[in-house]
DNA sequence: GTTAGATTGTTGACATGTCAACAATATGGC
DNA sequence: GCCATATTGTTGACATGTCAACAATCTAAC
């Protein structure tokens, strides 16, 4: 006899949400080429939008959920393109403080409107009551899987 | 007076949607670490479970949503590996018919109820029910996010 | 002040992803 | 059969991601 192993009945749900996510990340390359600009690149630079100080690269990399040596990369070539700038960090020189540019920001500003107007057509048919719920439930499944993660790395060293 | 741009009612879900599925990703790569795959690995290795008859690399760079180019090496290293194979694709001397050699099926089948128990865990707190719900929203968000590119692509050629 | 330990950014090796271009092959009119 | 067109897998150039190791620097404890 052969033991048979099953999906649990959350598993489609599983399936589904990393298909979404996929199809939102590859579409938006294709959005944001008109700008020259690929999904990372925007994420970043969408980050030190806010912030008139800039952010370094390390809390870029903890934003972003990437290694802190993918930073360096990304931050290179938009300097490149004159959209960022790396500024000392007053009180820590191992650090750089990463800023928009008046070009980056004048970038930013052409971008931005289009952006938020591209998110609301993907939830097109779903109340902002039901993207709150679904939201909220995301954000346990996230924690659960840090969790599980944290118990793993605590029981293999 | 400076025009001010904000995020829509829906724009926290769509930040939501994409961090939870992110770290899902990374902690998956901690997960299968003990077997020593990647997620990509992985998860071309689960498409391959079913089918006894095996799947094209096109195939499968369809259903992982990712350029057929991309499939070449990730096949080469798993059957480096000894875990698939690339037979003849009777009728089309173009394609290969990858599938799970004996030791691929037999990895699989050890690593299977642990991946299914873990994304049971990942979905702790949440009925099937309300799964169900998000799954199906997110079913939607995928269309959406489908046509909004369709339309794009058909304007800007 | 010194020192042990943590943090920051960079580098190099490599996996994974994109795209354009290519050769080989299928396919569907004609 | 012939031909235009599409599809399949590979390659090379490059962006994006991981990780380990390194130098520089910060921090805390003494």
């Amino acid at each position: 006899m052969s033991e048979t192993s099953t999906p649990g009945p959350h598993y489609a749900a599983l399936l589904q949400l990393l298909r979404t996510s996929e199809t939102i990340w590859n579409s938006s390359r294709i959005f944001f080429e008109r700008w020259e600009l690929s999904p990372a690149q925007f994420n970043l630079l969408n980050l030190l939008t806010d912030p008139g100080e800039g952010l370094t690269q390390s809390d870029l990399s903890r934003e972003l959920l990437t290694h802190r040596s993918n930073i360096t990369g990304l931050v290179d070539r938009l300097e490149k393109r004159g959209l960022v700038g790396r500024r000392d960090q007053a009180g820590d020189r191992r650090a750089w403080r990463v800023v928009l540019t008046p070009s980056g920001k004048r970038l930013m500003t052409e971008i931005l409107p289009h952006y938020y107007r591209a998110t609301e057509r993907v939830w097109e048919g779903v109340s902002v009551r039901q993207a709150g719920v679904v939201a909220e439930v995301l954000k346990g499944v996230a924690a659960n899987t840090q969790d599980a993660i944290a118990r793993l790395e605590r029981e293999n060293p």
